[in-house]
DNA sequence: GAGCAAACGGAACCTCGTTCCGAAACGATA
DNA sequence: TATCGTTTCGGAACGAGGTTCCGTTTGCTC
């Protein structure tokens, strides 16, 4: 289940593929497949904008011009594909968050801009929130890669504010995150449904329970 | 979007196929095909219960020992199957409400354990939260039989508990059980993730704010 | 320009929901 | 009990979607 082999070959240094990090060094693939990845992740974005993250893989490669093997061959998965394009943002997330903690008046407060900011980046993106959660199986990519930015962010300003008293001090970030991404579900698609509401009420729960 | 075509024949009395109701009146149907229907009914419940909602329509075919024809005469689609196998349940948690109501020391107590009794239900019929959410098209059944029997009930439990002033008094029922429903998803398949913890977490956050 | 590994495209495969239709079973009738 | 029209059955076939495979093309190196 957990996920040892992701290059395989024998040959090469195997430290030199992934192009983001610092700036777009290390050009260690040919040029046409190093555009073509580039490409593929524009039309990723462009397609789930309008048809949502359940968009058929084949569209993405329709979209890029592209074929099926090609799409394999940079995202191993469509998960993969998901979290290439969502990367940045959620590393902006993450970010905030320490800002957040050092400029606003209050931890319970700065908590609360934050987990907004998360909201906003889940309910924006049709179909995200419902393909974060772990029982669909092949998705162990997504949910590593948000989970291991935001959960340590989310921990520390859950520290922060049980320290100053505001919020009862057993909570568990992680399931804090996995409760909050959940109420996100289906946030489009029905709007009869106000995430942004429930999730505040949950938030409200989390004073400490006083008297 | 709203589902306003159940039945659509033209002969028929329209209103002697189901066979629930009160007894089990109504034989309208050959026996071969009463029968047929139980058996799937049972072989449904058995592999939900082991494989989960999600389970292969062919799985429960296989089980009940029938062909695929045979499940889709009965069950137009899977969500039917589906809101048959559990009617009984939701039904169950429905009449609970007002008994729940009328025997707990106060509104808010009442609607705390009703909401439990929800939780309850979904999370032991693993994947089944999972299945609730809108944007799952051909779900409407499903969706339509949950809501239509337990939007109410919790509708009510809401408004005495506001009238109590126990609670803030613009809370939405059917924002809420999506809201918990939501909260339930996943909360088998992840032993990081404790649903229960997080609706609690939500229903504290219905507290009036005051001062 | 030749050679070769890397990358490409898309047909093919698998799973899953659903539809279709010829065969079998039922039960009213003779 | 034998017959016949109707209902129900079983499962092959279809379409959609993710993923794999492999023959072909392309970029780079010498």
């Amino acid at each position: 289940m957990v996920p040892l082999l992701q290059e395989a070959s024998g040959k090469s240094g195997a430290v030199n593929d992934s192009d983001e990090g610092a700036g777009q060094a290390v050009p260690s693939k040919r040029k046409d497949a190093r555009r073509n990845k580039e490409t593929l992740l524009d039309a990723a974005a462009a397609v789930f904008v309008t048809s949502g993250v359940e968009a058929p893989v084949r569209d993405i490669a329709a979209e890029a011009g592209v074929g099926l093997g090609t799409i394999y061959r940079h995202f191993p998965t469509r998960a993969d594909l998901i979290v290439a394009v969502y990367r940045h943002q959620v590393d902006a997330c993450a970010d905030a968050g320490p800002t957040l903690l050092a400029t606003s008046p209050c931890p319970r407060a700065a908590l609360g801009q934050w987990i907004n900011l998360f909201v906003d980046f889940l309910v924006t993106k049709h179909g995200l929130a419902a393909v974060l959660q772990a029982d669909n199986a092949g998705f162990e990519a997504l949910h590593a890669h948000f989970l291991d930015r935001l959960v340590p962010v989310c921990a520390e300003l859950l520290e922060a504010a049980a320290r100053a008293g505001e919020i009862r001090p057993d909570l568990d970030a992680y399931e804090l995150m996995r409760g909050v991404g959940n109420l996100c579900i289906g946030a489009d698609s029905d709007p009869h449904y106000d995430a942004r509401h429930m999730v505040e009420l949950l938030i409200a729960g989390l004073r400490r329970p006083h008297h």
